[in-house]
DNA sequence: CTCCAGGGATGAT
DNA sequence: ATCATCCATGGA
């Protein structure tokens, strides 16, 4: 296995990989396993040097988005104990560029899942339904078209852990795969608009929508709302508060956030998840 | 054992 | 427009 390098300044690819946004990597000795799309890939860090093999360079530093000016972005940032609290944990966590159909589909099983669960779920689907893939003496596996899921059966997809999301997942794939729902079109399109369009997928609703424009559409804004976040907002945000509605919290983060909104939201989410405790 | 998880769809107020 | 309920499954 040939090893590459790439100097990667504030970035921490074990918080990259590892804060909830992509559920297949997985630890090889002191680096990732995973794929890319169709290739597999390892990526091992030391220091700013990024190790890496198995795909190009300029695939990994779009994969890893190594050109997002991150000093810039955490320093928009509203300057808040808590926000700043997560701010320093989370550093160099990047939102990565996934791509559209995994993302997707994967977020469509995560809901009422635990991230260890849908990490579960996403290997089954790998195993099942991928291509094999293999580098650094482990196999790996793509994960599966939307093509491919479209040909399988509800009876299949529920044999991978998958329950009630088996049927949504189906049909999703299958408005994928006829091209009625064109993911790749969908990037010319104003956010709204591509959050009312993922949101007509079968079981997509706004924060999974909201999870797809994040992750795999690049909109920085987006702010997906979670058990976790919304707990976080109404701790700090508006505690002594009996009833605050769904809405009030989605206009609050909306304007409260700003333009790199959804990075502040993972931030918040992986500190809230992972952090806490072992302050 | 119980409780809860990166929710969404549906039907009742 | 909000609210309640159901939906499968497994980790904690």
């Amino acid at each position: 296995m040939t090893l590459f390098q790439k100097t990667a300044n504030d970035f921490d690819l074990e918080k990259t990989l590892n804060c909830g946004q992509v559920f297949h990597w997985e630890k090889h000795g002191d680096g990732f396993v995973g794929a890319i799309g169709e290739s597999a890939a390892y990526v091992k860090q030391r220091g700013a040097q990024l190790c890496f093999a198995g795909v190009a360079e300029k695939t990994i530093a779009k994969y890893f988005s190594l050109d997002h000016p991150l000093r810039k972005i955490c320093r928009s940032f509203p300057d808040e104990p808590g926000m700043n609290a997560a701010r320093a944990f989370c550093q160099g966590l990047r939102i990565i560029r996934q791509p559209r159909w995994e993302c997707l589909a994967t977020f469509i099983c995560s809901s009422m899942k635990q991230v260890a669960h849908i990490r579960q779920i996403s290997l089954a689907l790998r195993k099942r339904f991928g291509v094999p893939v293999s580098i650094a003496g482990s196999v790996g596996y793509a994960f599966p078209s939307a093509a491919r899921l479209a040909e399988s059966t509800e009876a299949e997809l529920r044999e991978c852990a998958l329950g009630y999301r088996a049927k949504n997942l189906l049909a999703s794939a299958q408005r994928v795969a006829t091209g009625e729902a064109d993911l790749e079109a969908w990037r010319k399109l104003a956010d709204d608009e591509l959050r009312a369009r993922l949101c007509q997928l079968p079981g997509v609703g706004v924060k999974v929508a909201n999870c797809v424009m994040l992750f795999a559409y690049e909109r920085l804004r987006a702010f997906p709302i979670d058990v976790w976040i919304e707990r976080v907002l109404r701790e700090q945000y508006f505690p002594r508060r009996k009833k605050v509605t769904a809405l009030e919290l989605r206009v609050f983060c909306d304007q409260h956030f700003g333009e790199h909104g959804g990075y502040a939201q993972q931030y918040l989410f992986h500190h809230a998840r992972t952090g806490r405790r072992a302050e």
